[in-house]
DNA sequence: TTCGTTAGTAAAGGTTACTAACAATCAAAT
DNA sequence: ATTTGATTGTTAGTAACCTTTACTAACGAA
């Protein structure tokens, strides 16, 4: 109930300000001072010596004087310092794997490491976490502005794990561990709400998008007005255990009976497909786990009008016609209005999808971009 | 895709802090100077300036000297002037009925009036909702701080109702005529939507909160981290045509088999209720309806872990067993966490609800309270 | 009476963004 | 070739805002 009202004052707003431009620069490269001016709405004054600021922090660099032939004095151009940070990012939802990357502020991966963690749990675990940490933190050749990791599991506000069964965790503050260990910002969050980042980020997401991730389990991260929901117990999203239809189903390692899980999780899926006859039955078993996908998310479509549903997961199981059977059946059972539903789609952005939706929320997190 | 990052001027920043003063008082009334630089955190000296502003602008009075006796000058409270500015507010909601209140900045109803507008529709229902507007304005003896209206169908940001079959309007832009016509601020939004901001500010909800309305139709409303999300085509919340369950249902008037609405919806409810041979029948209807109800909330809670469920519409009917079952079956068919699920409940606020969120969109649009 | 505390105000200072004015630079018209 | 007009970026001065510092008023407790 208690809204987060920070007074302003002129030091707030300045680097309120100071944001804008930095956001304006982000996303279209090649800007004047006096472009930002005119699209900030600051003058070009003002523009002028945030700028400075932002120079001598080495944020933004001068590229030099535009090309183009125009009447006036010639535009000097500006760019983030995109090359002059580094961001770490690790994604620890792999079996028996943690990945991590380190990108520049574009998310372009620079480097990658891998670290085999099968059977390792616990603090064990956190110690693997921050083993891979280190070993990236070593090789990354610019400031780091950040750490950002995807883990699995239940993550609140503060960067604690609450529960991740997988990895043998509870209550684990991770977030605060790990910047202590490397004195670094670290950022910690569900590995689906980072691919959501991720997918509105980079994958040209609409501002209200569901995005699905199928693996071991299903988890979902949402955001709503281009905002990241957390839910009233950090426990948005978690929709792996949510009851699917009417009518039965298998029974899950959660106790209940026809969890979206049991349709969906890639292990069952995997097994079905396989001992399906002929291809025909491979198509009807893909299409009826995509219903019950479709079925599952239908209400959450209509509730929230999303404009986008995005699926993340193994490509030769979700694309095509599971892809099109959850699609198809979100249209048939929610109000098919001039819009014509959602979009529904595979996202772009592969199995790097977690490390950069991590590598977003350092940038929102220590830059205020996005 | 575009942020609303709007540049802080000065002026703005002031009209901020200004807003944070008026939050503070309205929620807690009797609060001194001191106390405001307190809990806004500016000094005593900035907040003396602002109050200052505020009284001269007849926002604000003083009530006098602090009664208990503590050590030191005695404070002067300060209280937002709540008598001094009416609110009128609109539902339009109702079958062949517009309602409409008069308020104070507490929501407190002054003065009531109603129109009945059996078989008016279209330009002749704007024409009433003038009409109705216009008498409430002339009642209302403080100054108009603006005018809400909450109205059936879909309504886009700029108050423009999109679609309202039952009204017969498609594309009325009522927020701009209404403004036209009276020259006070007006704001319209969906009733469902209303009705979930007023239960958030006066019925104590969560900041994570799914309002449902059962009446002629079914709709809801979600407030999400204390924002009421609308939807990438402004309609969100717009749950009665989704399909619920996979074993069939009655066929609804939008052409689909099962939807949410032909099994809650109050007229086909009450008729089933009516049919029942004894109360142990109708006791079965109603626990199937919240059972269904339960079907489709359940993964719109799972997908945003809400934290409350509240339903408004006919005690009668929905208070109960069906409200009973509802809650279960969220219970047995989402994530049983440690918290035990969201709470659900009857709304407190009574008929009265979409008028009040009418006055709470006017006491957010106008003074930024909420 | 004296001391310490609290509320509110006054004056001065620093930060911020704005307006006004100007130099630098170039294209296009004359 | 020169003038005109447009555009960029900077300098100087101003207004708005919040803060720090210092003050008075008012009260309880020793």
């Amino acid at each position: 109930m208690v809204r987060a009202g920070a007074r302003v004052t002129p030091e707030r707003a300045r680097s309120h300000n100071r944001v804008l431009v930095l956001q304006e620069l982000y996303r279209s490269e090649g800007l004047s001072r006096a472009d930002l001016a005119r699209a900030v709405g600051l003058t070009r004054v003002t523009i002028s010596d945030l700028v400075a600021d932002l120079i001598a922090d080495d944020l933004v660099i001068e590229l030099g004087i535009r090309a183009d032939a125009r009447p006036g004095k010639p535009a000097t151009l500006l760019d983030i310092n995109r090359a002059g940070f580094a961001i770490v990012a690790l994604d620890l939802s792999y079996l028996n794997l943690f990945r991590g990357v380190v990108t520049d502020l574009d998310g372009t991966v620079l480097h990658r490491e891998q670290l085999d963690v099968t059977g390792v749990t616990g603090t064990a675990a956190v110690d693997a976490v921050a083993e891979l940490l280190a070993r990236l933190v070593a090789r990354a050749d610019a400031p780091i502005l950040g750490v950002g990791v995807g883990s699995p599991g239940i993550v609140d506000d503060a960067g604690t794990v609450l529960s991740a069964p997988n990895l043998g965790w509870a209550d684990v503050p991770l977030q605060d561990t790990l910047a202590e260990r490397t004195g670094l910002p670290v950022l910690v969050a569900n590995d689906a709400n980072a691919a959501a980042l991720a997918e509105r980020t980079f994958g040209g997401a609409e501002d209200d998008t569901l995005l699905i991730r199928i693996g071991r389990g299903v988890g979902s991260g949402l955001v709503i007005g281009g905002r990241l929901v957390r839910g009233a117990h950090s426990a948005a999203g978690e929709i792996g255990h949510v009851v699917v239809g009417t009518d039965g189903g298998e029974v899950c390692a959660c106790g209940k009976t026809g969890c979206l899980e049991t349709w969906l999780a890639i292990p069952r899926l995997q097994a079905r497909a396989e001992a399906a006859s002929d291809a025909t039955a491979r198509e009807a078993v893909l299409a009826a786990a995509g219903e019950r996908l479709g079925i599952s998310i239908s209400p959450v479509v209509g509730a929230l009008n999303l404009g986008e549903v995005v699926l993340s997961g193994p490509l030769d199981l979700l694309d095509g016609t599971l892809l099109d059977s959850a699609a198809e059946t979100i249209r048939s059972r929610t109000m098919a209005d001039s819009h014509g539903g959602p979009a529904v789609r595979m996202t772009t952005l592969g199995r790097d999808i977690v490390v950069l939706g991590a590598a977003v929320m350092v940038l929102t997190g220590q830059l205020g971009v996005f």
